[in-house]
RNA sequence: CGGGGUGUAGCGCAGUCGGCCAGCGCACCGCGUUUGGGACGCGGGGGUCGGCGGUUCAAGUCCGCCCACCCCGACCA
């Protein structure tokens, strides 16, 4: 490729609006064009990029035993009534009519297509195990994309659809999606975590997030440094302190004046917030047969703790959760501020499994003003449930080692999902077993978003020049310029390394002074960058630099097609000394 | 959806107490000089000042409505 013929430029300074580092580089150095908003062209150099990623994507689901498809991009919203998930999703899916007013869908995800095609094809157990994926286009309408390629509406992403027999299967197949996944991403040069996670809009029963730990990162995660324990942090689990058995007390009211928060109440009590109970109120909603119901919740935790709003919202099986209005506290009996489930009735109290096991706390008294000392669950009040709702927080116990927890933020990069048989037994997805009975056929999902990938990759690998992509994602290899008077050398070289099979970006344009060229380069930030200068030619040499580290060495003129295929090859073993077996967890 | 911000040339910005032809830097075009880390001189081109409506002798500037984009939150496989 030429650099004077390239459709896009580079920049020198980064349009307002991009904040994140991987955003404001692909920009200036020419990679992405903006349409709208989480809308993005991509121009050559990120289209390299994606198709590298992707091709690394290719090569390690092929080695699964995945089958590449391609399942389209519209589809008949009739699938996705069938698996009700016309009506669950809300904004995010993009609907349209056809000429013939029939309702339509954006692709979000292709698990009702699979199914469709495996209640059409997948007869017997003779047929499975499966393994089908694509690399295609979705649309979420998130209500709120950001940080450049990092959380975008359209965007490409590598979905694969895992069909068994039995959860052994499944299992397996699951496990192999594990390790391939953390290949690609080594393969794309980024560390990544595990973390297990929630189910979400996918429903199934089992799933593992991989984050690319990053403060740009939307996710909150939780992780033991000691044991390896690592979770999204809104399903991770912790070890809670016990308390201490003590004699149940009478319950008394006290005055307790201008105490709405925990914090002034433990003040003005002098007890630790330990002994507190904290009410928050909650509105969810809850699918009733056909129906979507409000319900208000009223949820408890210790007073050293907070509510977790996704564990919560599981605990009721609520499809959606937001905190409740003043008037809608009120409606219930509750004085905010000042609330307890004691005395309250038909309202769905859910309570913290720590709660009945902390004796005597001090709790609101629904009257401004006032709280209960001594307040014992079972005795004073009780709850619809009592669950696990509790947030972890940094400093925590690890629910495994007992270590201290660490939280840390993370990009998504990708996900694998056991969905077991919702998909199948909604669309009837079944096959005939060795004693010719029908069973359902159990699904598994796994994705990685190419786009993200490349945006976590760009914000790994940069320093204040530009970006510094590694071997195996940069769209060339080489970055060759031509100073004065090494322009015919520079032609030549151009011509006969990529005629070598090296992958050369040629910066052949006119009247550029070597500042320009080389800050272009840096920029860009391809691995390895050729100089081809009078000054280099007299001893017949040309310089080579390593955009990583910066090192710069002469060639001689003769070896430089051996010396780059050889830098070429260390940095290709570089990463693959990467690839390593991870453990399962 | 709630809160905040921004919209003036391709990019970054000034101009916003209403007042001539709307400016600056970079980029772009032409000529010349330069050429190892974002050169210099001379000469150019490029704007419905986000849109619509209003106030006014006069609107980039004041008022109203709308739109787009960014940030925080809600939401999110």
């Amino acid at each position: 490729m030429r650099l004077s013929q390239y459709f896009g430029s580079t920049l020198r300074e980064a349009p307002s609006d991009a904040e994140v580092t991987s955003h404001k580089l692909l920009l200036r150095a020419g990679y992405i064009c903006q349409l709208g908003a989480g809308i993005f062209s991509y121009l050559h150099f990120a289209h390299r990029s994606l198709t590298k990623i992707e091709n690394i994507m290719r090569e390690e689901i092929n080695a699964i035993g995945g089958q590449e498809i391609t399942m389209p991009v519209i589809h008949p919203a009739d699938v996705w009534k069938e698996t009700g998930r016309w009506y669950q999703i809300g904004s995010e899916m993009g609907r349209f009519y056809d000429k013939n007013n029939h309702d339509m869908v954006l692709a979000m995800t292709h698990e009702e297509v699979v199914a469709d095609i495996t209640r059409k094809h997948v007869r017997s157990y003779r047929q499975l195990p499966m393994l089908v994926y694509h690399i295609q286009t979705k649309w979420r309408d998130d209500p709120r994309p950001r940080a450049g390629l990092i959380r975008v509406r359209e965007f490409t992403m590598k979905d694969s659809y895992s069909l068994d027999r039995d959860e052994e299967g499944l299992d397996k197949q699951y496990r192999a999606h594990y390790q391939a996944y953390y290949n690609i991403f080594h393969r794309c040069g980024i560390p990544v975590v595990s973390v297990k996670s929630d189910v979400g809009m996918m429903g199934g029963k089992m799933a593992h997030e991989f984050m690319y730990l990053t403060p740009i990162g939307e996710d909150t995660l939780v992780l033991c440094d000691s044991c390896g324990y690592t979770a999204n942090r809104q399903v991770a689990v912790f070890r809670k302190p016990a308390a201490a058995p003590e004699p149940l007390q009478e319950m008394q009211p006290v005055e307790t004046p201008h105490t709405s928060t925990i914090e002034d109440l433990a003040k003005f009590l002098n007890i630790p917030k330990s002994k507190t109970a904290k009410a928050v109120f909650m509105v969810a909603t809850i699918t009733e047969g056909q129906e979507d119901v409000s319900k208000f919740v009223f949820a408890v935790v210790r007073g050293d703790m907070e509510v977790n709003e996704t564990k919560l919202a599981n605990a009721v099986k609520a499809k959606a959760l937001r905190p409740a209005h003043e008037e809608e506290i009120v409606e219930v009996g509750a004085v905010p501020g000042y609330a307890s489930p004691v005395g309250l009735k038909d309202v769905l109290v859910v309570v913290d499994e720590m709660v009945p096991q902390s004796p005597n706390l001090v709790a609101g008294a629904n009257r401004e003003g006032y709280h209960l000392r001594n307040v014992n669950y079972g005795r004073d009040y009780t709850a619809s449930i009592v669950a696990d709702i509790a947030l972890a927080e940094d400093g925590h116990a690890c629910a495994v080692c007992g270590s201290a927890l660490r939280t840390a933020r993370g990009v998504e990069v990708g996900n694998i999902f056991k969905l077991g048989t919702r998909y199948s037994d909604a669309l009837g997805c079944t096959y005939l077993d060795e004693n010719g009975e029908a069973k359902p056929v159990i699904m598994g999902s796994y994705g990685i978003g190419s786009g993200r990938l490349l945006a976590c990759v760009a914000e790994e690998h940069n320093d204040a020049y530009g970006l510094k992509l590694p071997i195996t994602v940069a769209p060339y290899q080489v970055h060759l310029i031509a100073l004065k008077g090494g322009e015919a050398v520079a032609e030549q070289l151009y011509a006969d390394l990529t005629k070598a099979g090296i992958e050369v970006l040629f910066d052949d344009r006119e009247d550029m002074t070597a500042g320009v060229r080389f800050n272009d380069a840096d920029l860009i930030g391809l691995p390895l960058r050729v100089t081809v200068s009078e000054r280099g030619l007299k001893e017949n040499q040309v310089e080579i630099k390593r955009r990583a580290s910066g090192e710069v060495f002469m060639a001689a003129l003769a070896e430089i097609e051996a010396r780059l295929k050889a830098e070429i090859k260390r940095l290709e073993d570089e990463i693959m000394a990467k690839v390593v077996e991870v453990p399962y967890r």
